[in-house]
DNA sequence: GCTTGAATGCTAAATATTTCGCATTTAAAG
DNA sequence: CTTTAAATGCGAAATATTTAGCATTCAAGC
């Protein structure tokens, strides 16, 4: 079955209301690697991407970084802190040189009031978003570290715009997005070029398109 | 910082809005084990569980059964058909006797429009879950097999009102919610038990509140 | 109170994965 | 063209987890 993409907020919108809802927030900018949030942090607002990327994570117990997910441009997040009053889930930082319009929770609740087709577009967005996480879940349970990767590659190359061309990635961030040692990715990726799926550059990896 | 709980859909709304969506639903009927639907399956349409509770899951290519979760009464199921146009995700199949209502897409869209609040209720019930599945998601990659069966443990004492009560469960079903082995699942709970964290009967498992 | 199938406990061997350490390669900066 | 720090490759030991098989315990039904 086709895995399901997380569908980002904004295309979703109208002109009209991606207007006004990027006109209501405060825009800010992130340099590559700067902190936008700490893990529980309490100002309640939405968040939205507008240029660039967002990568969110915890500092376990043991102090190694865990990483949840990388959203792109285009996405929310914050709303767990306006739908279900908690704090900021995870640690935030930009990924990449980033612009980002927070909306407070007032003006958030009174957009949503005055423009139905928003509380739509957020239902896509957050539906893709639950069954793309669940799907992930279960791959962390069902899948080897090799068939993991390989389908990680794909959702890169599908949402990040690198079709047809080699995917800027470094191995370790492989590790850090599936919960992986670097050793076990090296071995993994080493195997899956010798079946001929993809090739090896530095600091990128292209995948080779197989019909099957 | 506290876990997320899911927000089943139901409680959510008010008893005008709650009436008209069971009633524009055919409701169902369904025995402990019964199948209620098919992965690949393709009427859209939202699921409401009245009454028992849903059991979602897998079968991968090897025939081992993977489990994604099981929701309990007053959760619906089934926003992918509707918001991101996919076929059922999962093969559902009840878990005790279970009631089910089944609204199609064209019924719960006039729903939707003639009441604001069952938009918002929806954008609660779906975030909650949302990070709830990024919880687990990251759980599985950074928590030991112990750790794990600990939490789930504590998930089912807050969701399934067994609180006070010892919690009904074979260590086998343990097994299938966290994709572990029967074995790793044995050993962990008499760690557990030899913590004074837990205690084990036959079919049956307690927590012992600690107040650390 | 027996019988019986299901659930649990336990052990050993096989696999998978990580950790650690160091060598090698790469590309960017001087 | 060198130098250098980062990235990758690789091997060995340590750990973790699964698989397989069998013994034991439990409670429901006879």
């Amino acid at each position: 079955m086709e895995p399901i993409y997380n569908q980002p907020l904004l295309p979703l919108l109208s002109e009209n209301v991606r207007d006004a809802l990027i006109a209501a927030g405060r825009t800010m900018t992130y340099s590559d690697g700067q902190f936008i949030h700490q893990r529980g942090e309490g100002s309640p607002g939405l968040s939205i991407i507008l240029t660039g990327r967002v990568r969110f994570g915890i500092y376990s117990e043991t102090g190694a970084y865990i990483q949840t997910g990388i959203l792109d441009a285009g996405h929310c997040f914050g709303e767990a802190t306006l739908f279900a009053d908690t704090p900021r889930a995870y640690d935030a930082d930009a990924f990449g040189e980033t612009r980002i319009a927070d909306i407070s929770k007032p003006r958030f609740e009174a957009l949503l009031k005055q423009a139905p087709s928003f509380a739509n577009a957020l239902l896509v967005s957050l539906t893709t978003r639950l069954y793309e996480a669940l799907e992930i879940a279960d791959d962390l349970r069902a899948l080897s570290p090799e068939a993991r990767i390989l389908k990680l590659l794909q959702r890169l190359t599908h949402s990040g715009g690198f079709s047809e061309t080699a995917i800027p990635i470094r191995q370790i961030d492989i590790a850090y997005a599936l919960g992986l040692s670097r050793v076990s990715v090296g071995k993994a990726l080493n195997a899956l070029r010798r079946q001929g799926r993809i090739q090896l550059g530095y600091k990128e990896i292209s995948l080779i398109n197989v019909r099957p």
